[in-house]
DNA sequence: AGAATAGTGTCTGTAAGACATTATGAC
DNA sequence: GTCATAATGTCTTACAGACACTATTCT
């Protein structure tokens, strides 16, 4: 008659490396919008492999530090833009044989978006150089290691698809902000006009910004400042904007 | 002066146990519908931990036979449904420190979706027993191992918003059945009811099935029998149904 | 006044919801 | 005929698109 291991034993008996296991890391990809263009955070690397060659923001998990992978992407994230609140959220992970030579090998891409004024570029600590760079049509002009300019394509269409239907594109605005430019970041993004009078009401009609009072004065007939509503979560909408949803 | 590591040193000497890392698991919801009930496969732990209670089907990558993380999730669906080719989708992944008591673990969730007639439950292999329990609200009655009960939830309500704005639940539909079977299958799963009248002019409209000329017989007036269209992907539609998008 | 940008009025089009009506079988 | 289920007709409602029009600032 066998004899019953209890939950106790098995797990002080319990050795990880029995098997062999594929590595894991997290990968995000930082938008923002800046001069009517959706830019992404690249960063070179300062190791093999890819050395010297362009990635997206990522990292391995430390598992001492970290309680699980949003916060790895939390850390990443604070320590190349210095921003410790965004909008962050999973994209989707990818996992196979090829992608990184060293290793079988997994990754759970996020992606974030930020207000352009509020980054301040964090250089030096892992003295690795970074910067921004124009997205369009999901692609970026650097050659990408690993499989990132893939993820990019990916992610980049995830976020097209979500900004038909969401208010995501708030998460991208400063503190206060005009419907105009508002409207400007989304077709940024969609790679599309808008018609203006439609995402007016859309807007306004979902209760997704307040008036702040002030106007922003530009020359012509001055245009009113919005903020973002307090306690609103993003919004869906049920119906999509029409722009080809793949 | 630092010597420069050529890549091909750098693989040769690259170990990956360097630094502690994560474990990394491939779980997948197991979804049907059979008597207007949303059920998923639950499959009764053999080991340690949370030995024999029962859990989302799951398991390990195996670097040597798998290519992908999704060939994972379709080598265990197989074992467990003798089923091929079902439809396959990657829903998302935890990871933390806690919801494994041996390590810090990583788990990338599928979902798939099977046509109750195609499935011949597989027992014996990894000895393990399985069944089907009905799934309400996102929970089941049973309590489940590891985080899975969240997990359950989470993956159902993707389900279901996305079970408002496509035609995912042809993918749980036999060869042939009728528009108001198909309407049943959208009823069980988004738990509401939908107006008959609109769902036949949304599915016919977006020639998602073809009628068959044969007809369901069943005491009363006949129902034309249809099938999916031939390549047809799973549709989006430009407008939800009005079910609480959460 | 004219140019430029901000913002509104209002008509059309599309697709979903509501619900009455007709159709076809069994008995 | 009645009952039950299948299927259609058609009116209403919600909201996006189109586009003309008004409003407010500047030079």
């Amino acid at each position: 008659m066998k004899k019953e291991t209890s939950e106790y034993d098995f797990l002080k008996n319990y050795n990880p490396n029995t098997f062999e296991r594929p590595n894991v890391s997290v990968d995000t990809v930082i938008y923002t919008v800046h001069d009517n263009a959706l830019k992404v955070l690249l960063v070179q690397r300062a190791e093999h492999p890819f050395k010297d060659q362009w990635t997206l923001a990522g990292g391995y998990i430390n598992i001492k530090q970290d309680e699980d992978i949003e916060a790895t992407a939390r850390r990443k994230l604070e320590e190349k833009t210095g921003v410790k609140t965004p909008y962050l959220e999973q994209y989707a992970t990818y996992g196979n044989r090829t992608r990184d030579p060293r290793h079988w090998s997994v990754t759970t891409v996020y992606f974030a978006l930020l207000p352009y004024n509020s980054i301040v570029l964090q250089k030096g600590s892992t003295a690795n150089d970074s910067k921004w760079v124009s997205v369009k049509n999901g692609k970026v002009n650097e050659k990408l290691g690993f499989d990132h300019e893939k993820i990019l394509e990916g992610c980049t269409e995830r976020l097209k698809n979500k900004v038909l239907y969401t208010s995501l594109p708030l998460h991208l605005m400063p503190e206060t902000f005009t419907l105009h430019e508002l409207q400007t970041v989304y077709e940024t993004i969609l790679e599309t006009t808008i018609e203006h009078k439609s995402f007016r009401r859309r807007i306004i009609g979902a209760n997704l910004v307040e008036e702040t009072g002030e106007m922003r004065q530009t020359g012509h007939r001055p245009a009113m400042l919005y903020q973002r509503s307090k306690n609103k979560e993003t919004h869906i909408f049920l119906r999509n904007l029409e722009a080809a949803s793949s």
